[in-house]
DNA sequence: GATGTTCTGAACTGAGCGGTTCAAATTTAT
DNA sequence: ATAAATTTGAACCGCTCAGTTCAGAACATC
C-alpha cells in the first residue's frame, strides 16, 4: 500500500489535543479554560498534553493561529469580478452576516476581544485573517467595478471598509450584548439590502 | 456650619472602595482582577471591602452599573434640533469617534464584551446606556429633519443605526486588534465626513 | 514477539485566589 | 471624656489550577 502522508507531528494524539483545546478555549476563553478540562475534552492524559505543549499559553497561541488560518481559508470564496457590483456586494454582505450570526463567528470574536490585551499577536492575526481580508476582497471587486464605470470611488479601501461596516448594523452589538433571539432573517435581509442601497446611492454612477 | 449632605452610604470608605474597584476592573477585567489588588488600590483593608460588598461579583455589578450610568450621563449632549441635519450628524459623529478613541471607551467596551457571557445583565445595561441610547438620539434628530423635509427616510431607527455604524469604520477594529498608534486625526475626519456624505447621498432630499 | 516509542492515570507541588475572622486601633458622635 | 461605629492588618481556610513525575499499559515497527 502507498505510505500514508507522514506529517511532521510526532505522536498520534497531537490533533486530538489541538481539537480539544480548540473547543474548550472557544467555549470558555483562555483564563477560564482549565488544562484538565482540555485534556478530558481531548480524550488525552494531561501528561500527553504537556508533552506536546509545555505551556498553556503556547497551546492557546497554536489554537488561535489555527483558527485564524481556518477562518481565512473559509473566506476563500470566488467572487465573479464581472457580475454587477450590486450583486457582488449583496453576496459579500450575505457571507459577512452569516459569519457574524454563526456560533463560530461570535465565539471567535469574543475570544479575540477578550484576549487582545494579553495576546496582542493573536489579535492582530485575527484582524488580518478576518476583517482586513474581507475588506481587501471587497476592494478588489470595487476596483473592477470602477474600471467598468459602474461606480465612482476615490478611496477604494475606505469605501470597502464602509460597506463591510454597514453589514454589521445593529446585528453585531445585539448579538454580543442582547439575549439570544435577536436577529430574524428579516432583520438580516433589511441590513443587507440597506447596505447595498446606501452604498450604491453614494458611489453608484447614474445611468 | 451647615450639615454636610449625608448620603445613604454607611461608612467613610465606601466611595474609595468603588473607585478602586472601578480602576482595577477596568484595567484587568473581572476574572483577572484580584480582591487583594482592589483593596490595595482603594487604600482600604480587605475586611472593610467585604463589609460593604460580601461578594466580588456584587462589587463588579455595582461598578459596572455605575459606569454605565456615567456613560449615559456623559452622552447627555444638547442636540439643536433646528440645525441642518448634516451638521447635527457631524457633531454626533465627532462625539462617537471621540468616545471610541478615549481610553475609557476602549476599556469599557473590552470589559463589556469579555464579561457579556458571565454577566448578561451588565452587557444589556451597557448596550442600552451606550449604543442604543446614541441611536435613539440620532433617531430623534432625524425625525425632526424628516419633518423639515431635509431627508426622506422610511425606517428612522434603522437609518440612525446605519449612521452610528458608519462612524466606526475601520476605527473600532483597529483600536481593539491593532497596536497602539493607529488612528490619526486625519483618519477620524475622513471617517466622519465619509459617514455624513454617505448618509446624505442615501437619504438626502435633492434641493 | 521483541523493542522502542507513545500514552496513561493518578498522585503531588506550589502558588494564587475568594472569603473569613478577630482583637486592636482609629474615627466619629454625644 | 466616653461610648459606639468603623477600620485595620494579618493570619488563616478551602479550593482551584498550572505544571511535574513516574511506573506501567498500549501501541507501532520490524
Amino acid at each position: 500500500m502507498g505510505a500514508k502522508p507522514q506529517l511532521i507531528v510526532k505522536g498520534r494524539k497531537f490533533d486530538q489535543v489541538l481539537e480539544g483545546a480548540r473547543n474548550v478555549f472557544m467555549r470558555d476563553g483562555f483564563e477560564r479554560a482549565s488544562v484538565d478540562d482540555i485534556a478530558r475534552e481531548a480524550g488525552v492524559s494531561k501528561a500527553t498534553l504537556y508533552a506536546y505543549f509545555p505551556d498553556k499559553r503556547l497551546l492557546f497561541l497554536e489554537c488561535a493561529s489555527a483558527e485564524c488560518r481556518r477562518q481565512a481559508a473559509d473566506a476563500e470564496s470566488h467572487i465573479d469580478p464581472n457580475a454587477p457590483i450590486a450583486d457582488v456586494l449583496r453576496l459579500a454582505a450575505e457571507r459577512i452576516t452569516a459569519f457574524m450570526l454563526s456560533e463560530f463567528g461570535q465565539r471567535i470574536y469574543r475570544v479575540a476581544v477578550s484576549e487582545s490585551e494579553n495576546f496582542p499577536a493573536i489579535a492582530q492575526e485575527f484582524y488580518h485573517s478576518g476583517p482586513k481580508l474581507v475588506q481587501g476582497r471587497i476592494a478588489e471587486a470595487l476596483r473592477c467595478a470602477v474600471e467598468r464605470g459602474e461606480v465612482a470611488i476615490d478611496d477604494i479601501p475606505f469605501a470597502a471598509a464602509q460597506f463591510a461596516q454597514l453589514c454589521k448594523v445593529d446585528i453585531q452589538d445585539r448579538l454580543i450584548f442582547a439575549p439570544a433571539p435577536c436577529c430574524t432573517p428579516q432583520d438580516t435581509t433589511r441590513v443587507i439590502e440597506g447596505a447595498v442601497a446606501m452604498f450604491m446611492a453614494r458611489y453608484g454612477v447614474k445611468v
